[in-house]
DNA sequence: GACCGAAATGTTAGCGTTAACATTTCGGTT
DNA sequence: AACCGAAATGTTAACGCTAACATTTCGGTC
């Protein structure tokens, strides 16, 4: 393929004014752009961004960070990546997913998201000292770093919300065991709309976990609407609550969160809290752009969820 | 951060002693390499691959096409994506997700599936004229490119037996109605076991497509069997067959293809042959960098798929 | 200790592009 | 037609790195 100098050659001109039909065609009289665009059609250029790159100091590459912890086949870190993607490959940024800090490069910032509390000061030092931007998503509590998250309060309270219209009157939450920064917020969320007394379990983030923990819940009480911080939560909660010989919806109502697949898979029921993780993912690679293009001011965004009908909950029955 | 000078200087050696404790450590005397390593973590070194790349002609970018058509928000293209990405990572490449063939630049090698078979020839030209390799998941009709796929033929086959252990008479096959290079291999499978004068339908690929195409069917004949050429064509039949008073497996035993997200999903109980779309992305990506490092041998491999079971196909009731 | 070949290290040039400064061209004014 | 300022175009150097070739150092041999 050609360069800028080949092209030069052949439509007489330097390579100087062939960089300026491409990057600042105003600045070249029309006669020669039209020229220049000829030659450039004829030899088939393509620009090589690796040398424009190096030229202007900047790499063309972000560095997405999705620690190991996280399964990535899980639709919803997918959905955040191709967010991500969509941006950075339109203004010709590509991207490298990195599980771990091993590996130095030079890139030209840092997107990173699902880290446990501990691993995400480690991850600001990590920026810091390399005076990359850092942006975040799932995490609010830095102070001088720019995050997107989606409410998780306000999540909660409308998905506690659902369940008190639909008429139930006895609710507990299920919570995750880990250490994430929305634990805390999602119970804040649905506390604020079930009273701060209500009944609050926790399980490790996975079906089975789930499962086992609403077992021993079921032996103790009979809530008629659980509000679980995942929908992996809820997959476990619903499959134990049938096996205890109850019906969801009828006998127990149950709310998730996050909107896994939804939209593919028709025949996943779960009433649930969607966190819109594309679009999170879309303006997350925007946020880093603008700080690359010189922002300086922070930027905190939440990004308000959607309630996703399901079948999940019952109808309400009016009062 | 500093560079290969920086550090050359404060080692007391020159740039490309730096460089060859990098590349060819083997080559430097240890002592010497001692005193770099040492100056390379004191003043923070991290390559710069921008400038390697230069250098080396290469661009350390991989082009991966995905056309407009694919739906990303599915979790079989993400799969692939990620799989892809983990190979492309570990070797330090990173990656461009284009839906089109619009914006020309540089880069190493392309990867592209998805396509439907008028865009599978352009794709070739394309890539040809280029002289990138070209390396090809669903796609398996081109003499000269790389390509994995999956072996539809035997997993449609191993989907047609399964309806058949578990008793079923009467099959039939719900086709994609598209030009999927996959469409004819699931039939021919299908057939194999099946019989060739067994009853074919086509339903565009998604859920309502499917249902629409099944409500018709039902109303002609009382399959006991249906094998789906995709799992999104399934979900239609299975809401079908369930609205027109029958129960599955019961009464009609269905199986899908493909996979969808069944690790995570635990409530979606299709019985499916699922391709390890993610290991056939970590491969792709493998074949490419192979290619670039000097392979010329055509690479054409197929991966055996698996039957995953759910709970849409009737228990065998001897015989 | 002079000489050899191999090992270790250095020097030079260039990858494709753009920024900064330098020069030429041109339309308009006197 | 001589001159001006702006527009158009060109020249030079640099970005950080490595390949290719050049030189130096070193351990071993006679």
């Amino acid at each position: 393929m050609s360069t800028l100098k080949d092209v030069a050659k052949h439509a007489g001109v330097s390579m100087i004014t062939v960089s300026r039909v491409i990057n600042y065609p105003g600045k070249v009289k029309k006669e020669t752009r039209v020229r220049v665009e000829e030659a450039m059609k004829k030899y088939r250029y393509a620009p090589n961004h690796v040398a424009k790159a190096l030229v202007e100091k900047r790499s063309g590459i972000i560095d997405v960070f999705i620690p190991h912890s996280v399964d990535l086949s899980n639709p919803f870190f997918m959905n955040f990546i191709v967010g991500v993607s969509e941006t950075l490959s339109k203004h010709m940024y590509s991207f490298l997913i990195r599980r771990d800090r091993e590996k130095e490069h030079v890139c030209d910032g840092y997107i990173a998201t699902g880290l446990l509390k501990d691993e995400l000061s480690d991850m600001y030092a990590y920026a810091y000292e390399r005076e990359y931007p850092l942006v975040l998503f799932g995490h609010t509590q830095l102070e001088d770093v720019d995050c997107i998250d989606v409410d998780n309060v306000a999540g909660a309270a409308m998905g506690a919300r659902k369940l008190l219209d639909a008429g139930c009157k006895n609710l507990v939450m299920m919570n995750v065991d880990e250490d994430k920064d929305f634990t805390a917020d999602r119970l804040t969320g649905f506390r604020q709309v079930a009273g701060g007394a209500s009944q609050v379990i926790y399980a490790p983030n996975s079906v089975q976990g789930s499962y086992t923990a609403t077992v021993e819940l079921l032996k103790k009480m009979k809530p008629d609407g659980i509000f679980c911080a995942s929908d992996i939560l809820a997959l476990g909660v619903i499959q134990a609550v049938m096996d205890a010989g109850m019906e969801v919806p009828s006998d127990v109502s149950v709310v998730g969160f996050d909107g896994l697949g939804h939209n593919l898979l028709s025949n996943v029921h779960i009433t649930t809290i969607q966190q819109p993780v594309f679009e999170i993912g879309r303006q997350l690679a925007e946020v880093l752009l603008e700080r690359l293009n010189g922002r300086t001011a922070k930027v905190a965004r939440l990004i308000a969820p959607e309630l996703l009908e399901g079948q999940s909950v019952r109808m309400a029955t009016g009062i």
